[in-house]
DNA sequence: CTGTTAGCGCGTTCAG
DNA sequence: CTGAACGCGCTAACAG
């Protein structure tokens, strides 16, 4: 028809025609067909988002980036949710090549690469957010979870810790690890060894937190710092102290990686790393499109960007320790607290 | 082909010659093209939910809530955000249209009803959620705001509290003119009058809580209780209060309409009303759904879900008054709060 | 400048 | 039980 013509602007048009048609499409109310047209171009211009959960803020704002820059150069996206599962991811990344989406963005929920290697066994271009994997030739758009972790635990120990704890995801996730290794960076720098490290694995959750924590408070030498590498861990590890009834930051200092957004918290008083979850998605969305474009290097690229401590009220000296590097002498044990079952909402008023 | 019968166990087909196509789809790595099928069955078995503000954890429930219930039912969602914008809302209905999706649950972004409108128009069906719209023939799931409203302040009115400010979004949108109307009648009810109202429109989010906030501190008589119609207002209301020196509740007391996720707050102590916001997403997914396999009556069908009130301890009689009915006599004019501009984060510690 | 032809990959219909 | 023909709505490539 000639009516493609006109609403692609392409080719020679009598202005005359061009106006009928257009009179013509607003009387019918006429919206061209975008499945046929995919099928014709063999281009959706669509790009899938994949998220291990939705429910935290920071894939949120990860989406929000990936969607406003995706939106303004005719993308739209489709977002699914994994709840952490590999399973549930595969079975995503089947239906999305079915429906022939032009990319996808993953935040993979393990260290599984199978829906990376199914998706480009069918050509289709994947950018890899937030985690890293070991599959060469793709993408990979993150913050730095080594430094900032290390940034974190360095903090403490010039607080005068010793013994700091780290609560954290699953070991196969890599942001995990690596928070784990840039703890262990800072303590090796701080002479500590191998003996003063308390690693606790678990899940990116507010029950793993809490679980995590009660462990914890029951292990010898009793930590006087916890450094829990996700929010929701940190609400979990609050939970169990505030049921300890042990105070921040004088019975346990803590911080956290991830902050929340401003605004969210009542009382924003946690020692935190923010990581640029919008400029992630953002980044991610923008190294895609680039691909698609054909206005990208053959070569897979990898975007690290930084994050950024934020110091607030959660930590402080301990409280039998100055706040001066600590001497290598015999660990004074300290006895592990007492689990008080005292009800939440027992505290001071936060306002 | 004979593959499609293969593909959907339809029709007759030896078991030889099944069994050496589905031999061949495994070698080629086979995967039907959606968008092929798509065309030419006329669905798309997608969906669209357009919600006004994905950072907000009641739309992120809701979100799950139509993802979990639709992708068990075959269906794929497309999450559009319009940042409360009709203007982007209208954008994205366009383009949903052009992609054929099947239906589209909306909350929409204020009265406006263009797009849902447009919707109809091109015989799509419609599911509105959270907010209502004054179409016929449109299914709608939501809670209460009107009866959730009325609980929280007569609880307050209980408390002995006679002025009562009120800190809402936009008129337009029906959950914040509905939750004024609980208000006010739960003033009525006690035999208060409109010289004992304080109304505050404004936008749902942090900032527009702290400066309406601001000037309710200014007005008199100052009130002794807030009533924020979402998390965020009550958020900048927080902030607000803290900034002037105030305590909650000895100073003011405050409640708010939403809950947020269990263990997202590190204390929570906000009496609030908590919307089944996975519930509205579900249902609305289940309605559409139903709709589209026309399993439905034609009439329009709307849910109305009880939302349940949670007293903690941001609510508490006011300062000056016993916890009994108030006397209705002359109001003792209170002197308005003094704005002392003290920094964030200086109150005790909330652990 | 405008219309015609053909094919994107599938499923429905109808012959074999 | 299996294949061939046709069309879903669009656009690239040619005629006219």
């Amino acid at each position: 028809m000639t009516v493609s013509r006109v609403i692609n602007d392409s080719g020679y048009i009598s202005p005359d025609t061009r106006a009928r048609v257009k009179v013509a499409i607003a009387e019918l109310g006429y919206m061209p067909n975008a499945l046929a047209r995919q099928l014709r171009s063999q281009r959706t211009k669509t790009l899938a988002l994949i998220v291990t959960d939705i429910s935290n803020p920071f894939f949120t704002t990860i989406a929000r980036g990936v969607e406003d820059t995706a939106k303004a150069l005719g993308y739209a996206v489709m977002f699914c949710n994994t709840y952490e599962s590999e399973v549930e991811e595969l079975e995503y990344v089947r239906v999305l090549i079915q429906r022939r989406v032009d990319g996808v963005l993953l935040v993979p929920a393990a260290g599984s690469v199978d829906s990376i290697q199914l998706l480009q066994e069918h050509g289709l271009p994947v950018v890899v957010l937030d985690r890293h994997v070991r599959v060469e030739q793709v993408d990979q758009v993150r913050s730095d979870s080594e430094a900032g972790a290390h940034s974190l635990v360095r903090h403490m120990i010039g607080l005068g810790h010793r013994y700091i704890a780290v609560l954290t995801g699953p070991q196969v996730v890599s942001t995990s690890a690596d928070r784990v290794a840039g703890y262990r960076r800072a303590l090796t720098e701080a002479g500590l060894t191998s003996a003063d490290e308390q690693v606790h694995f678990g899940e990116y959750n507010e029950a793993s937190g809490y679980e995590m924590t009660v462990r914890l408070l029951a292990t010898l030498p009793l930590a006087t710092a916890i450094f829990a590498t996700n929010n929701f861990i940190a609400f979990g590890a609050i939970r169990a102290l505030r049921e300890a009834g042990l105070t921040i930051p004088e019975d346990m200092s803590i911080a956290v990686f991830d902050d929340l957004p401003k605004g969210w918290m009542l009382d924003p008083f946690l020692t935190a790393v923010a990581q640029p979850a919008y400029e992630i998605g953002k980044r991610a969305a923008e190294l895609m499109i680039e691909r698609l474009a054909g206005d990208a290097p053959a070569e897979a690229r990898t975007i690290v960007l930084p994050s950024e401590m934020i110091t607030r009220r959660s930590t402080a000296p301990p409280r039998q320790v100055a706040a001066m590097p600590f001497q290598r002498t015999a660990p004074s044990r300290r006895k592990a607290a007492v689990l008080t079952s005292q009800p939440v909402g027992q505290t001071e008023n936060p306002a």
